[in-house]
DNA sequence: GCAAAATTACAACGAACGTTTTACATAGTT
DNA sequence: AACTATGTAAAACGTTCGTTGTAATTTTGC
């Protein structure tokens, strides 16, 4: 595809309302702002999208896709040939939550996401959800579930471990803590051969 | 305390707007509809409270505190004389999370207040975490410490468990597997006699 | 060079909002 | 009954916002 004019104007407002909604969310985003840090007039926004809605929608999918293929290719990498598990999975999480300026405004327009869900159509939201959390998660879990087969993780539900993990890593910063409670948990060794196990 | 007619205003007053901020969101929130719900006049609402914001801090601050006393009590009372741990940390989160009509707006709110933040001073959002959160959280690690004591935990840092067992119940809702995994993690248990550990 | 496409700049529109003003009504107290 | 405190209803004010219209300008493609 060639760059033209018109593709150009219409990267710099996906890039600048990537950037608008994830810093201030979407109601206070404005069309002013965008265009502003866009470098276009409001106009122009127009002529790309139909309105704020689409322009969010538009913005979100695209950004939750790409991500969301940073993320499986990560995955793959990390826990594939795990020799160590504990540091395998320690350093997935560092590298899943390590600041990336390319994604940072996404992250934030994701953060966002619960809270905002109300101000745009539900299937916006499903469609988010979809592209982004429940697809890695998915990637997360088949993981999970090759590692089970190799004796190395002990998950009865891969999905769920995955959706727990996920959980733990994104809201408590301290990886290598998160890390041995998933896996060691914190009931005392000597209680494994307690009854009601 | 008698009642008047002045604090009966003030109490709709601040049950409305509990449950339209929880609702819709600070800024969402009009002062019409809250006015609307309440069945004052906005006028009304203005000779109570200075603005907007400031009905919002005390509103927010106000059942922070009451809500934060209710799970103080009943992490005393489950977690106080436990004789079967998964069965008592299961039953914690499940009256933690049970749908209470007179919290939920409260709960609603809470659920924001990360996206919401940046609309409102920072102090408020820090005051809430301190009048709510965080004070049930050192409740927590409280007893998490009198467990350990006691041998039915393991747990180096209470405070960190206590804060990964808070954010883990609230953002997965499969409580017995959620505590499965908080106490057993998901490690095989022939790993345990492995090096490394 | 010319026509078409795209953009800019700006004004305009209608709506929504937080807040204040104003006049009148209601409630409580003495 | 008189006075004070409080509430109501509605208008007004100033601001912000999403969106559209319009004329002029710039850019692109042939």
């Amino acid at each position: 595809m060639a760059v033209t004019r018109r593709n150009e104007k219409y990267d710099a407002i996906v890039r600048a309302a990537r950037a608008v909604f994830g810093r201030v969310g979407y109601l206070t985003a404005s069309i002013d702002l965008i265009a502003s840090e866009a470098g276009v007039s409001t106009r122009t926004i127009y002529n790309h999208f139909d309105n704020k809605e689409h322009l969010f929608a538009e913005v979100l999918l695209a950004s939750s896709r790409q991500v969301a293929e940073v993320h499986e290719a990560m995955i793959e990498r990390r826990l594939t040939n795990v020799t160590d598990l504990p540091a395998a999975l320690v350093a997935l999480a560092e590298e899943w939550n390590r600041p990336q300026p390319e994604f940072d405004d996404h992250f934030a327009m994701s953060r966002r996401m619960g809270a905002e869900r109300a101000h745009f159509p539900e299937k916006i939201y499903q469609a988010w959800r979809e592209a982004g959390p429940w697809r890695v998660q998915r990637a997360l879990a088949e993981r999970f579930e090759e590692l089970r087969d190799q004796g190395l993780l002990d998950v009865p539900d891969a999905g769920f471990a995955a959706h727990l993990f996920s959980v733990m890593i994104a809201e408590v910063r301290d990886y290598p803590k998160v890390v041995h409670a998933f896996l060691y948990g914190y009931l005392p060794r000597s209680c494994f051969e307690c009854p009601g196990r």
